[in-house]
DNA sequence: AGCGATTATGACAGCGCTGACGTTAGCGTT
DNA sequence: AACGCTAACGTCAGCGCTGTCATAATCGCT
């Protein structure tokens, strides 16, 4: 069935490993024998068998990619930018959907060491810190969080810096009494202690009633969140969130009460996906550069599988703060 | 460095054939046997070299997914539906994007099958007829499309029907200048065909100056063309679009215009993607399964690869029409 | 007691490729 | 003329498994 080495070897009357030699452009080839292996080559349609080459060689030419959730509006993007450069350096990628449990997550880990994938991905991972370095010791990772993992190549969002500029912002035009909707997971407060942070900038007392955490983050959940909070705190004129989708959940909520945002309760989100510029009024949000992201922590990992393992670093993308219409800016659907 | 069946046949005192045995639960082996086995793998923390398997026997447990793009929301929950059979059958899936490029896409089928994946699933495939029966009878293949190959396993999204059904809506509705927002696809028309069909059961004429057909679908694309297309025939009162993301965009240009939707221009979209609930007026669409969908053609993938090839059928999904606000219904954002 | 059938296991080759090393012919050098 | 050197190959073992076939032990049956 399958064109083999052997007959391309036979066909262009040379050994193997020079067809070997010149399908990998190793070593040194004269110009004719390399053509008529070539020639050999195209004639039969050979096409290396990769998987016999990785089991001699120990590299697959592939690696593992492991995200929470490739439903959630975040992820595609990245999964682009990790592909993109994957495929233009040879490599293809599986995707892997933890469903954001740490056990799912440590079996794909399994399965795909497995398939003797050459590195792995880890974005937003639910494991904790010891199971993260396990991990990341036994095998070729690169990380993607807003925690800090020691002794690892990571890339972070500054979630705490982001947020904290986000609710700065609020401050800024004059809120006082800011909620926040997030994410309830031990492993990381950061956007939570960013919250806190901007609003301790601005000589604002924290206040635990303000503070709606989600066991997970979804627009309906968010909603519902959000209703009870306004209920409970209706004296509150702004919001920060989590991230997009709370933000989204959020001005649910808020419409559902009869509040329009931005005039009667301003909202921040954070990611600034896709959606976020096609509802309506546009979100005011922090851009990360998800498509970049993507391509930063592939490249990580190349130089992690370079490496052998042995290298770190600790890498942090830049936010940019984008204002748009769910705080009060005055522009309205784009013309034209 | 890697534990190997050797290792592991070494200390349980047996062949490595009868390791082999017990880890992949064939043949007959005595209980104890079986147990002292199990025992050395444990003790080892052993794990089956899929590579070398894959080389031995010919089977990877590896699939390749094949997307236009990951980023177009109607793809994430059907790879989510994908990737859920393939793991409970012990498949890892590959993701590729091609951008909607045909020559990326043979690329990507050429890599993959060098890899030796044992399916190849092609969604949405920009190739023509002839290069995806190729592609077909040379690999196995489960394919997506609302067209129609023949020898072949393929699961469709019955377009030209839903796009009917959608059109017929409008016109019941009282619509009589209805326009058409659509991608100009050559291989493709059956969506274009379906909104004739819907005219045409209602005796309204068609009128190519109400039709608009992009190259490609992005809202920005379908705000301008559908600005255009307001301009030159203000007299359209309805709009039935290829996609929910035209549809977005659609509305977006008549918002721009000065035309709410549903009062001023009714607006129907197709896939029911997440955004269509989220934005407002909300979007009446035609609901597409995407993750039954996606576990449609993974299953059928399942049975092509279990026939080695010799398998054809061709399945449709259900469409369920789903009746929001921006063609007329009263509701509005939802409550708590 | 002798036979085939059944159960449990081992021996062996080989999947298609690569890494390490070996070989040869041709060249310049002193 | 003997030597070393290099370019251009070839040889060989083996990556970690599986398929196929062979073998040994046990069993029931006549």
């Amino acid at each position: 069935m399958a064109v083999t080495m052997r007959d391309v070897a036979e066909k262009a009357n040379v050994s193997i490993k020079t067809v070997s030699r010149v399908v990998n452009n190793q070593g040194e080839i004269s110009e004719t024998t390399r053509q008529r292996v070539l020639d050999a080559i195209r004639q039969l349609g050979y096409r290396p068998n990769i998987v016999a080459r990785g089991l001699a060689s120990g590299r697959t030419a592939s690696v593992a990619l492991i995200i929470p959730q490739i439903t959630d509006p975040f992820f595609p993007e990245l999964v682009l930018g990790v592909e993109s450069v994957a495929h233009r350096q040879g490599y293809s990628v599986f995707l892997c959907n933890t469903n954001e449990d740490p056990q799912q997550e440590l079996d794909y880990i399994d399965i795909l060491s497995g398939k003797q994938v050459d590195g792995i991905i880890l974005c937003g991972s639910r494991l904790d810190a010891e199971q993260l370095s396990a991990v990341a010791t036994r095998h070729h990772v690169a990380i993607l969080t807003s925690r800090r993992p020691a002794h690892a190549a990571v890339v972070s969002i500054p979630g705490r810096t982001g947020l904290r500029r986000m609710t700065s912002h609020l401050a800024e035009l004059g809120h006082r009494k800011i909620g926040y909707v997030g994410l309830y997971w031990p492993g990381d407060q950061e956007r939570l202690q960013g919250y806190y942070d901007g609003l301790a900038a601005h000589g604002i007392g924290a206040n635990d009633r303000y503070v709606r955490m989600l066991p997970t983050i979804t627009v309906d959940l968010a909603r519902h969140m959000t209703r009870d909070l306004l209920h409970a705190a209706p004296e509150i004129t702004a919001i920060a969130c989590y991230n997009d989708l709370a933000a989204l959940g959020v001005m649910q909520a808020a419409a559902s009460l009869g509040r329009k945002a931005p005039e009667d309760l301003a909202v921040v989100g954070f990611d600034d996906i896709p959606l976020a510029s096609l509802v309506s009024p546009q979100l005011t949000t922090m851009h990360v550069p998800k498509y970049m992201l993507g391509q930063m922590v592939m490249d990580l990992l190349l130089k992690v599988i370079a490496a052998k393992g042995d290298y770190e670093e600790h890498a942090y993308v830049e936010l940019r703060m984008i204002v748009r219409e769910s705080c009060g800016a005055k522009n309205r659907l784009p013309v034209g």
